[in-house]
DNA sequence: TTTGCATATACGCCTATCCGAATAAGGTTC
DNA sequence: GAACCTTATTCGGATAGGCGTATATGCAAA
Protein backbone atom coordinates (compact mmCIF):
# COMPACT_ATOMS: atom_id res chain seq x y z
CA UNK A 1 0.00 0.00 0.00
CA UNK A 2 1.12 3.40 -1.19
CA UNK A 3 0.83 5.23 2.66
CA UNK A 4 0.76 8.96 2.76
CA UNK A 5 4.01 8.88 4.39
CA UNK A 6 5.83 6.21 1.91
CA UNK A 7 4.36 9.07 -0.82
CA UNK A 8 5.83 11.71 1.00
CA UNK A 9 9.55 9.66 1.53
CA UNK A 10 9.90 8.52 -2.19
CA UNK A 11 8.91 11.80 -3.16
CA UNK A 12 11.84 13.51 -1.44
CA UNK A 13 13.64 10.66 -2.34
CA UNK A 14 13.44 11.81 -6.37
CA UNK A 15 13.98 15.47 -5.42
CA UNK A 16 16.93 14.83 -2.74
CA UNK A 17 18.82 11.88 -4.83
CA UNK A 18 17.35 10.76 -8.02
CA UNK A 19 17.19 13.89 -9.98
CA UNK A 20 20.66 14.23 -8.80
CA UNK A 21 21.52 10.95 -10.54
CA UNK A 22 20.10 11.65 -13.85
CA UNK A 23 22.97 12.84 -15.32
CA UNK A 24 25.55 11.01 -16.61
CA UNK A 25 28.52 13.34 -15.67
CA UNK A 26 27.16 13.20 -12.03
CA UNK A 27 27.70 9.75 -12.11
CA UNK A 28 31.48 9.67 -13.27
CA UNK A 29 32.12 12.71 -10.82
CA UNK A 30 30.75 10.04 -8.06
CA UNK A 31 32.85 7.23 -9.38
CA UNK A 32 35.40 9.13 -9.12
CA UNK A 33 34.73 10.52 -5.71
CA UNK A 34 34.67 6.60 -4.89
CA UNK A 35 37.99 6.06 -5.48
CA UNK A 36 39.43 9.00 -3.47
CA UNK A 37 38.54 12.81 -2.87
CA UNK A 38 39.77 15.36 -5.17
CA UNK A 39 39.57 19.10 -6.10
CA UNK A 40 37.83 20.64 -8.74
CA UNK A 41 40.40 21.01 -10.97
CA UNK A 42 41.48 17.59 -10.79
CA UNK A 43 38.02 16.18 -11.59
CA UNK A 44 37.97 18.92 -14.66
CA UNK A 45 41.24 17.28 -16.16
CA UNK A 46 39.85 13.84 -15.41
CA UNK A 47 36.46 14.21 -16.75
CA UNK A 48 38.17 16.66 -19.56
CA UNK A 49 35.41 19.04 -18.98
CA UNK A 50 35.36 22.73 -18.45
CA UNK A 51 35.98 23.66 -14.79
CA UNK A 52 32.47 25.83 -14.61
CA UNK A 53 30.69 22.62 -15.99
CA UNK A 54 32.26 20.66 -12.76
CA UNK A 55 31.73 23.25 -10.57
CA UNK A 56 27.90 23.64 -11.71
CA UNK A 57 27.26 19.60 -11.18
CA UNK A 58 29.23 19.74 -7.90
CA UNK A 59 27.21 22.09 -6.37
CA UNK A 60 24.05 20.01 -7.63
CA UNK A 61 25.48 16.90 -5.68
CA UNK A 62 26.32 19.47 -2.96
CA UNK A 63 22.99 20.62 -1.83
CA UNK A 64 21.70 17.18 -1.72
CA UNK A 65 24.35 15.82 0.59
CA UNK A 66 25.66 13.71 -2.16
CA UNK A 67 28.96 15.18 -1.87
CA UNK A 68 30.93 17.06 0.69
CA UNK A 69 33.63 19.78 0.28
CA UNK A 70 36.37 21.24 2.44
CA UNK A 71 38.77 23.90 1.79
CA UNK A 72 42.63 22.62 1.42
CA UNK A 73 44.79 25.42 0.71
CA UNK A 74 44.10 27.36 -2.36
CA UNK A 75 41.79 24.55 -3.39
CA UNK A 76 38.37 22.68 -2.50
CA UNK A 77 38.37 18.83 -1.84
CA UNK A 78 35.06 16.95 -2.54
CA UNK A 79 34.46 14.18 -1.26
CA UNK A 80 31.74 11.20 -1.07
CA UNK A 81 28.98 11.91 1.33
CA UNK A 82 28.23 8.10 1.88
CA UNK A 83 30.33 5.11 0.50
CA UNK A 84 26.68 3.32 0.26
CA UNK A 85 25.91 5.90 -2.72
CA UNK A 86 28.33 3.81 -5.35
CA UNK A 87 26.61 0.67 -3.24
CA UNK A 88 23.35 1.77 -4.57
CA UNK A 89 24.33 2.72 -8.22
CA UNK A 90 26.71 -0.74 -8.43
CA UNK A 91 23.33 -3.01 -7.37
CA UNK A 92 21.68 -0.74 -10.75
CA UNK A 93 24.54 -2.04 -12.72
CA UNK A 94 24.81 -5.60 -11.88
CA UNK A 95 20.81 -5.34 -12.35
CA UNK A 96 21.73 -3.98 -15.92
CA UNK A 97 24.22 -6.67 -16.85
CA UNK A 98 21.71 -9.74 -15.98
CA UNK A 99 19.30 -8.06 -18.06
CA UNK A 100 21.70 -7.58 -20.96
CA UNK A 101 23.35 -11.40 -20.53
CA UNK A 102 19.57 -11.91 -20.18
CA UNK A 103 18.39 -10.87 -23.53
CA UNK A 104 22.08 -11.55 -25.33
CA UNK A 105 20.57 -15.39 -24.15
CA UNK A 106 16.92 -14.76 -25.41
CA UNK A 107 18.61 -13.71 -29.31
CA UNK A 108 21.06 -16.93 -29.32
CA UNK A 109 17.84 -19.52 -28.84
CA UNK A 110 17.38 -21.66 -32.04
CA UNK B 1 40.46 5.04 -12.42
CA UNK B 2 37.98 6.10 -14.82
CA UNK B 3 38.35 3.43 -17.61
CA UNK B 4 36.88 3.90 -21.03
CA UNK B 5 34.69 1.02 -20.49
CA UNK B 6 33.93 2.21 -17.23
CA UNK B 7 32.70 5.69 -18.58
CA UNK B 8 30.68 3.75 -21.42
CA UNK B 9 29.30 1.58 -18.42
CA UNK B 10 28.25 4.43 -16.48
CA UNK B 11 26.60 6.45 -19.74
CA UNK B 12 24.32 3.44 -20.19
CA UNK B 13 23.45 3.26 -16.50
CA UNK B 14 22.21 6.57 -16.71
CA UNK B 15 20.30 6.61 -19.91
CA UNK B 16 18.84 3.30 -19.23
CA UNK B 17 17.99 3.29 -15.57
CA UNK B 18 19.06 6.50 -13.72
CA UNK B 19 17.24 8.97 -15.90
CA UNK B 20 13.95 6.69 -15.88
CA UNK B 21 14.26 6.91 -12.03
CA UNK B 22 14.05 10.60 -12.35
CA UNK B 23 10.40 11.24 -11.85
CA UNK B 24 8.65 10.88 -8.90
CA UNK B 25 5.74 8.94 -10.34
CA UNK B 26 7.76 6.22 -12.12
CA UNK B 27 8.95 5.69 -8.59
CA UNK B 28 5.89 5.61 -7.21
CA UNK B 29 5.05 3.06 -9.43
CA UNK B 30 7.82 0.90 -8.85
CA UNK B 31 6.94 0.99 -5.46
CA UNK B 32 3.03 -0.09 -6.11
CA UNK B 33 4.30 -3.12 -8.05
CA UNK B 34 6.75 -4.00 -5.76
CA UNK B 35 4.16 -5.16 -3.95
CA UNK B 36 2.02 -6.95 -6.46
CA UNK B 37 1.52 -7.04 -10.33
CA UNK B 38 -1.32 -4.46 -11.63
CA UNK B 39 -3.02 -3.46 -14.63
CA UNK B 40 -2.67 0.00 -16.29
CA UNK B 41 -6.13 1.17 -14.37
CA UNK B 42 -5.68 -0.23 -11.09
CA UNK B 43 -1.90 1.66 -11.21
CA UNK B 44 -4.29 4.76 -12.51
CA UNK B 45 -6.99 3.90 -9.37
CA UNK B 46 -3.84 3.88 -7.02
CA UNK B 47 -2.21 6.90 -8.11
CA UNK B 48 -5.03 8.94 -8.81
CA UNK B 49 -3.30 9.99 -12.18
CA UNK B 50 -4.93 9.73 -15.86
CA UNK B 51 -4.36 6.77 -17.26
CA UNK B 52 -2.57 8.06 -20.67
CA UNK B 53 -0.12 9.89 -17.94
CA UNK B 54 0.32 6.00 -16.37
CA UNK B 55 0.82 4.69 -19.59
CA UNK B 56 3.33 7.36 -20.85
CA UNK B 57 5.36 6.50 -17.62
CA UNK B 58 4.56 2.72 -17.97
CA UNK B 59 6.26 2.75 -21.56
CA UNK B 60 9.43 4.74 -20.57
CA UNK B 61 9.66 1.86 -17.38
CA UNK B 62 9.22 -0.75 -20.40
CA UNK B 63 11.61 0.41 -22.97
CA UNK B 64 14.31 0.36 -20.29
CA UNK B 65 13.30 -3.05 -18.87
CA UNK B 66 12.52 -2.10 -15.24
CA UNK B 67 8.80 -3.62 -15.59
CA UNK B 68 7.32 -6.15 -17.45
CA UNK B 69 3.86 -5.97 -19.33
CA UNK B 70 2.02 -9.13 -20.09
CA UNK B 71 -1.56 -8.90 -21.33
CA UNK B 72 -4.42 -10.54 -19.23
CA UNK B 73 -7.97 -10.69 -20.83
CA UNK B 74 -8.70 -7.26 -21.61
CA UNK B 75 -6.40 -5.69 -19.86
CA UNK B 76 -2.23 -5.32 -19.93
CA UNK B 77 -0.81 -6.58 -16.23
CA UNK B 78 2.79 -4.86 -15.39
CA UNK B 79 5.16 -5.81 -12.95
CA UNK B 80 8.81 -5.18 -11.85
CA UNK B 81 11.42 -6.95 -14.19
CA UNK B 82 13.74 -7.39 -11.01
CA UNK B 83 12.72 -7.19 -7.59
CA UNK B 84 16.13 -6.02 -6.60
CA UNK B 85 15.49 -2.47 -8.34
CA UNK B 86 13.52 -2.11 -5.19
CA UNK B 87 16.46 -2.80 -3.11
CA UNK B 88 18.12 -0.09 -4.25
CA UNK B 89 16.03 2.92 -3.74
CA UNK B 90 15.38 1.59 -0.34
CA UNK B 91 19.36 1.76 0.11
CA UNK B 92 18.96 5.15 -1.02
CA UNK B 93 16.06 5.87 1.32
CA UNK B 94 17.97 4.81 4.09
CA UNK B 95 20.96 6.94 3.14
CA UNK B 96 18.54 9.81 2.94
CA UNK B 97 17.17 9.04 6.69
CA UNK B 98 20.55 8.87 8.04
CA UNK B 99 22.14 12.06 6.43
CA UNK B 100 18.39 13.78 7.61
CA UNK B 101 19.20 12.10 11.28
CA UNK B 102 23.10 13.76 10.77
CA UNK B 103 21.57 16.79 10.21
CA UNK B 104 19.20 17.02 13.19
CA UNK B 105 21.82 16.21 15.54
CA UNK B 106 23.85 18.71 14.36
CA UNK B 107 21.36 21.25 15.22
CA UNK B 108 20.77 19.46 18.13
CA UNK B 109 24.34 20.21 19.33
CA UNK B 110 24.94 22.94 21.89
C1' DT C 1 -18.92 -7.72 -37.58
C1' DT C 2 -20.31 -4.47 -34.45
C1' DT C 3 -20.00 -2.66 -29.94
C1' DG C 4 -17.45 -1.64 -25.94
C1' DC C 5 -13.70 -1.63 -22.64
C1' DA C 6 -8.73 -1.05 -21.65
C1' DT C 7 -4.61 0.73 -23.11
C1' DA C 8 -1.58 3.38 -26.08
C1' DT C 9 -0.24 7.33 -28.80
C1' DA C 10 -0.25 12.23 -30.82
C1' DC C 11 -0.22 17.07 -30.33
C1' DG C 12 0.66 21.47 -28.31
C1' DC C 13 2.19 23.87 -24.52
C1' DC C 14 4.95 24.76 -20.63
C1' DT C 15 8.77 24.14 -17.47
C1' DA C 16 13.15 22.37 -16.06
C1' DT C 17 17.76 21.64 -17.02
C1' DC C 18 21.94 21.61 -19.51
C1' DC C 19 25.83 23.96 -21.74
C1' DG C 20 29.37 27.57 -23.32
C1' DA C 21 31.27 31.90 -22.43
C1' DA C 22 32.16 35.53 -19.55
C1' DT C 23 32.77 37.17 -15.10
C1' DA C 24 32.59 37.33 -10.08
C1' DA C 25 34.05 35.82 -5.60
C1' DG C 26 37.06 33.85 -2.09
C1' DG C 27 41.66 32.81 -0.36
C1' DT C 28 46.70 32.78 -0.55
C1' DT C 29 51.10 34.60 -1.24
C1' DC C 30 54.24 38.10 -1.61
C1' DG D 1 46.89 45.45 -0.30
C1' DA D 2 48.03 43.81 -5.03
C1' DA D 3 48.50 40.12 -7.90
C1' DC D 4 47.31 35.50 -8.61
C1' DC D 5 45.18 31.01 -8.36
C1' DT D 6 41.15 28.28 -7.73
C1' DT D 7 36.42 27.89 -7.57
C1' DA D 8 31.67 29.73 -8.04
C1' DT D 9 28.04 32.18 -10.36
C1' DT D 10 25.46 34.49 -14.08
C1' DC D 11 23.43 34.93 -18.57
C1' DG D 12 21.35 33.50 -22.85
C1' DG D 13 20.10 30.05 -25.83
C1' DA D 14 19.02 25.33 -26.89
C1' DT D 15 16.92 20.88 -25.65
C1' DA D 16 14.58 17.47 -23.23
C1' DG D 17 10.81 16.00 -20.64
C1' DG D 18 6.35 16.48 -18.36
C1' DC D 19 1.21 17.20 -18.60
C1' DG D 20 -3.77 17.62 -20.37
C1' DT D 21 -6.70 16.71 -23.97
C1' DA D 22 -8.15 14.30 -27.72
C1' DT D 23 -7.89 10.32 -30.31
C1' DA D 24 -6.24 5.89 -32.02
C1' DT D 25 -5.35 1.00 -31.35
C1' DG D 26 -6.19 -3.64 -29.73
C1' DC D 27 -8.79 -7.26 -27.87
C1' DA D 28 -12.97 -9.32 -26.39
C1' DA D 29 -17.75 -10.30 -25.99
C1' DA D 30 -22.09 -10.47 -28.19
Amino acid sequence: MLTPSLVQEITQLHADFCSALADSTRLLLLYALAERPRTVSELADELRLPQPTISRHLKILRERSLVVATRQGMSVEYALADERIVDALDLLRSIMRDRIQYQARLVAQP
